[in-house]
DNA sequence: TTTTCTGCAAACGGTTTGCACTGGA
DNA sequence: TCCAGTGCAAACCGTTTGCAGAAAA
């Protein structure tokens, strides 16, 4: 049995070529070990949410199936979602000033996320060096680094074209 | 003239040995030029918070005036606090998950953060070389950076002590 | 049948806002 | 005097929760 290469969570999604039905099983493996349900509601989210957006808000979740016949209520998105947050399947992250968005791991590694202060395009990157630098800087400190988030914020070459030194930037934060 | 050394903002603090006196002339001038007023409650609330704690929510700021016979409301404490980020005098911490603290810059360079996930201890620290491979990969992408925000969660030496092996770890963010 | 889940609506918590009165400049 | 600022209470908004009926196991 080969090594699974685990992003996070107790349900690695490993292998070459990674595809829904991985991640279906997966949940479902998750959903039966905690001894929960697996309902309509949280298959079609799972789906959802898989296939379509990668990043995306609760409210959007909620808004695709407000349209269908058989709408799932805010309360249930929001418990889905955060029951696949503690699954691993999905990594939040938040912009502050309550911009708070999902991303399915779906052969995503670990990455961190430059933000255009304009137009919202979110790019994402990886950068080996900054983690190790990261890692000896805890160390210095004595901790046990459990997970981090860095986050750029700035303006992408359109945005910054457009300003041409007007610069109406947000306050920093 | 010398070049006044800025952090942020329109008021850079600089000098040798910063101290509240300066704060508070900056910020004078500050009000001044938006054509604001230098109200009571403005004078009590900056300096409270630079002489005060250093990381602070603004509910915090709002209890350091119950207890006095004259209060300032909620709504005040959250202005003003607006206009001293929006003034480069406050920086803003945000830890997701509505944990959102403020600190002075008095006396502070830029710096980023390791966050205990048990004890809420915050450690600063700055480290050049992560920065500058973040203008690089910023580069790269073709962004212009603003800011950035980096935070590293974990466990402190303490708290990793207690822990013992049982890690009771909050859902990853 | 048993137990969890869902939808609903109300509650929540931090933050913002409209308004009439207050008080700096 | 004049206009911005304050306090108050209500509004806001994303998120959570209590509860009764619905549906997995």
């Amino acid at each position: 049995m080969p090594e699974p290469k685990q992003t996070r969570g107790h349900f690695p999604l490993g292998g070459k070529e990674p595809r829904f039905e991985r991640v279906e099983r997966s949940f479902e493996e998750f959903i039966r070990t905690k001894g929960l349900k697996l309902t309509s509601q949280r298959r079609r989210i799972l789906k959802k949410v898989f296939t379509a957006h990668h990043h995306f808000t609760a409210d959007e979740v909620h808004e695709m199936f407000r349209r269908s016949r058989d709408r799932i209520s805010r309360a249930t998105v929001y418990r889905t979602l955060s029951l696949l947050v503690e699954g691993g399947f999905l990594d939040i992250l938040d912009l502050g000033q309550d911009r708070k968005y999902y991303e399915h791991v779906l052969g995503h590694e670990h990455h961190d996320h430059i933000i255009c202060l304009q137009c919202n395009k979110i790019v994402e990157f990886q950068e080996p060096r900054i983690e190790e630098l990261q890692e000896r800087v805890v160390e210095e400190h004595g901790f046990h680094i459990t997970y981090h988030s860095l986050r750029l914020f700035g303006h992408c070459a359109d945005c910054h074209q457009k300003l041409d030194g007007k610069a109406p930037q947000r306050p920093p934060h």
